[in-house]
DNA sequence: CCCGTAATGTCAGTGACTGACATCAGGGTA
DNA sequence: TACCCTGATGTCAGTCACTGACATTACGGG
């Protein structure tokens, strides 16, 4: 048993969650997470660097998740098709976390400060999966390109499996949008 | 002659934009922008909602030229075709500031908190034009996905533009970028 | 049994942002 | 002319996010 109660970070996120939830991200200081997690408000912050960034503990093992896709995918496989790979990849993951998934994301688009980190988020995301096939030999701006236009697919598509309840699983629903997306930008 | 010095909104602004170049975002209080306007804080904030706002004044006027250049493009143009049109709109306009363009995106890059406020932006840019299609007819998700690579095309390409003195103009950075994608993107 | 150390607590401070109220100069109106 | 009314600004007190400096508190090794 250690000094203290274990794992301050984890139990200081779950108050986050709850709290953002109950009374809305901008109606709780941070003092009452911190309370709720039997800990003090300058301790929240040598956990997190703010009170946002507390919802987004898990992007950079996100980050790294689909980064490593990249580098396995087959290197005869096209750029669009490994940043597929990547996107697809984060399906085990989230599905068994769908519904604190859901939760999270209820509370990020309630609040507009929320939803500015989460955008900062997913263009780290893009400029790490440009990185990833830069490596691989792809150039500029056929990389930033190929990365920005996945996560664009990944958005729309995350959007939907968290907002319906019944859809298909997260890679499907990734697959049809990269459809969608190949289908739109073809011209005529 | 009006009962105070006219413009205080213009003149908050310019004094941001000199204060956040010359001594960076962070080192810049909102009371010495308030001050160098010739104003109190209190009045900087009746003119925008925080100190990032001042930055992104013009982001509403560039989202109507879009939406409108959207709604004039022929009925018979592709989705694509008509997103690729708005971002052509803007070159006029931003040519004739290129100058204070790149001096603001100096300061925007060189912050992350700027730079979440500009990826807002964006994305607000992007609802509204997906908005634009929908009302030409275009379903879910194609709009949204079209716009989503709109914008990615733009980000590509005003980046190039204002970051390379002598590179060819915004309109045909669009097209090029444009290209690109519908190249990348075409899977094999 | 002492001591270094990592995680936490305490405290004072800065600065962004807000609400309530005061001021002040024109413009219209009696 | 005297009197409101109004819109832009000023003043002031307060909340809260976030930070730096320093104190405290058990372990766990020596």
């Amino acid at each position: 048993m250690g000094r203290w109660q274990p794992d301050s970070q984890g139990r200081l996120e779950q108050a986050a969650l709850a709290l953002y939830s109950e009374r809305g991200f901008e109606n709780t200081t941070v003092a009452e997470i911190a309370a709720r997690a039997g800990l003090t408000e300058r301790t929240f912050f040598r956990h997190f660097a703010d009170k946002r960034e507390v919802l987004f503990w898990g992007a950079p093992m996100l980050e790294g998740l689909m980064v490593s896709a990249v580098e396995a995918a087959p290197t005869t496989a096209a750029p669009i098709d490994a940043v597929a790979a990547a996107l697809e990849a984060t399906g085990p993951l989230l599905a068994e976390r769908r519904d604190s998934a859901r939760q999270r994301q209820r509370v990020i688009d309630a609040n507009t400060d929320l939803r500015e980190r989460e955008l900062i988020k997913l263009a780290s995301l893009a400029t790490a999966l440009a990185g990833a096939l830069r490596r691989r030999g792809v150039g500029e701006p056929a990389a930033t390109l190929t990365a920005e236009a996945g996560i664009a697919v990944f958005r729309v598509a995350f959007a939907r499996w968290v907002s319906d309840p019944k859809s298909r699983d997260l890679p499907q629903l990734i697959r049809d949008s990269l459809g969608e997306l190949q289908a739109v930008t073809a011209g005529r």
